[in-house]
DNA sequence: CTGTTAGCGCTTTCAT
DNA sequence: ATGAAAGCGCTAACAG
């Protein structure tokens, strides 16, 4: 008569049978006799019985929750990745915890360490912008716990990773700018320690050197993607000899922040300077900022799917693979020079 | 020799004691001698011992999770309220499993009882717009999970509630309105089964009651929060005999979508139309738009301090209590006639 | 097909 | 101050 949660034993007591039974029968082992498996399922329904999960983890040392660590939740980039993770995690029985790095090299190391001291089975990533060194990663893997990266990847771990593809949906704004007859494109760069930021640079020299136009340093800046940067990167831009005729940001918080400056100095967007930025956040529609859309939800599917299947398969050598997903250039009002 | 985690046995064994004192000197029982205790703690930081949170959970039958429901995670209120929620819960060492119902009924008894069955030792949860019975969160605490609402609450439960005085948000933004010379305000308003819709109207009305003009049922159009809806609201009002010159909207995305038709149709905002929102959303700033903000971070760390006040202190009977903060009027270009 | 027996790693009386 | 022992609830060989 205990008000205790019911346990596999309360059930196994009442029917006069043992608990491995009722566990079998209760986990789906088949090689259960038909009939007492029916008593069982139908006592445990009666009895609104619920399997401890923690019994369930430390039996199989196994914690059934997966960790992601993000740089921030503010976009709506990460939400729309996570809304994918979250759809087949949770179909699959785990759970997720979500930690910010807030773009910090510091916190995204606390923040995986106490994924690691929290038991996960597994880790997404996306690195912070101040990354460079993944030895905290690398340790993770050396635990043994599966590692996918997605996003903001490192090239110096040997993980499943999920990307998309930078370098050609830079090429393909920047081409489109040429073709709107932009000749003097100006190019926000993000941190260049991240593969991310050195692949759309690529494509953004790849596609000027396609169409002949000259490679000018003055024009391509590296910042740190804080707003503040931006600001004085912006204004250093315009405040040189020879003024840009468009802007292609590294993302789309950048190419908005870009977009204030101008408004305020009253430059006409699309016609004195055309905008494009990356990523298709939720806010760019609204100010009609044409962008590189990626397939969000897809690349948090792609990276659960990823990581389950290494935690799941531990058995034969897991092979890491990396998957390249396709971007979409949306062409809005801030690129329209007709 | 095994490559297993190193457990309180293996540092037992090592210095020729009991797994019990290793217990109790790891997780500090004063009543320990304080050479073993320092031999103890070498030892463990020697061999990098890791505590088992399994174990830990499965002995205490204590989680060390927590849960929360929000209606989505797009808009930058709940990731920011989720920010304050992650710095005390973090320090207290508890995690976070973060839920969307994505504005879906269904879908939040769903997360409530994946939650439950997760063994969270706590709730914290803001309704969606479906919500109106509450069945799911009182048979949460029938089973003894604490729970802590908070902006989007229900009067018919007991528990602690976090919210901010919308009554006077919504008076202060419509009052600001009356004094910048408007005087046919609509108001689109929220869900009325949610007290947050209602608070806000209430407002709203007082602030027309107090100034002396009139309140004009066709003005006040309750919605539900899809921008198809905001869409279809907004043109009924615009094609009133006598169109409104204000707007005061429920919250700032259903301002947005105003302002993309006001846009579309070619009308001056704030000199024919001024438009005014309610929980300062990021993109706000960006669309110059008038707004109520409130305080975010802040809600975050107060609900997670109740929820968790509650669990760590089930002892004494405890009593629920309703923090009430305040709001901010931001004016901007949207509401600035002159 | 089913019961028995060991754990999983830690906490917690109860003795000593 | 410390040890012995009994769980927490479930899984998983190993026998029958």
């Amino acid at each position: 008569m205990k008000n205790h949660q019911v346990t596999i034993i309360d059930i196994a007591r009442r029917l006069g049978i043992s608990k491995s039974t009722v566990s079998r029968a209760l986990t789906g082992h088949s090689q259960v006799n038909k009939e007492t498996r029916n008593k069982i399922l139908e006592l445990a329904q009666e009895l609104d019985y619920q399997r401890n999960n923690m019994a369930l983890s430390l039996a199989r040392s196994q914690s059934f929750s997966l960790g992601i660590v993000i740089p921030e939740l503010m976009s709506s980039f990460f939400p729309s990745v996570i809304s994918g993770i979250q759809q087949v995690v949770s179909e699959m029985g785990y759970s997720l915890l979500i930690c910010q790095s807030n773009e910090s090299y510091r916190t995204e190391i606390t923040n995986v360490k106490s994924l690691v001291a929290g038991q996960i089975d597994g880790l997404m990533v996306s690195m912070s912008k101040e990354t460079s060194e993944i030895e905290h990663l690398k340790a993770l893997q050396r635990k043994g716990i599966p590692l996918v990266m997605f996003n903001r990847v490192s090239d110096e771990i040997e993980s499943s990773k999920v990307i998309v593809n930078d370098h050609e949906g830079a090429f393909e704004a920047v081409e489109h700018l040429i073709l709107s007859g932009c000749k003097r494109i100006a190019h926000l760069a993000g941190p260049q320690n991240l593969i991310i930021s050195r692949e759309r640079l690529r494509g953004y020299t790849d596609a000027l050197l396609t169409y002949d136009l000259p490679i000018d340093n003055n024009l391509i800046i590296e910042y740190d993607l804080s707003p503040e940067q931006a600001k004085i990167t912006t204004m250093r831009l315009l405040d040189l000899p020879v003024i840009p005729d468009a802007f292609f940001c590294f993302n789309d918080p950048t190419a908005i922040e870009v977009m204030k400056i101008l408004w305020a100095r009253g430059i006409a967007v699309p016609e004195q300077i055309a905008l494009v930025g990356f990523s298709d956040d939720a806010a760019s529609a609204l100010i009609e900022l044409t962008t590189v859309a990626q397939p969000v939800v897809e690349m948090g599917q792609l990276t659960a799917q990823l990581l389950l299947a290494q935690i799941e398969n531990p058995l034969e050598e897991y092979q890491p693979e990396t998957r390249l997903l396709r971007t979409k250039l949306i062409v809005r009002k801030s690129s329209m020079r007709s």
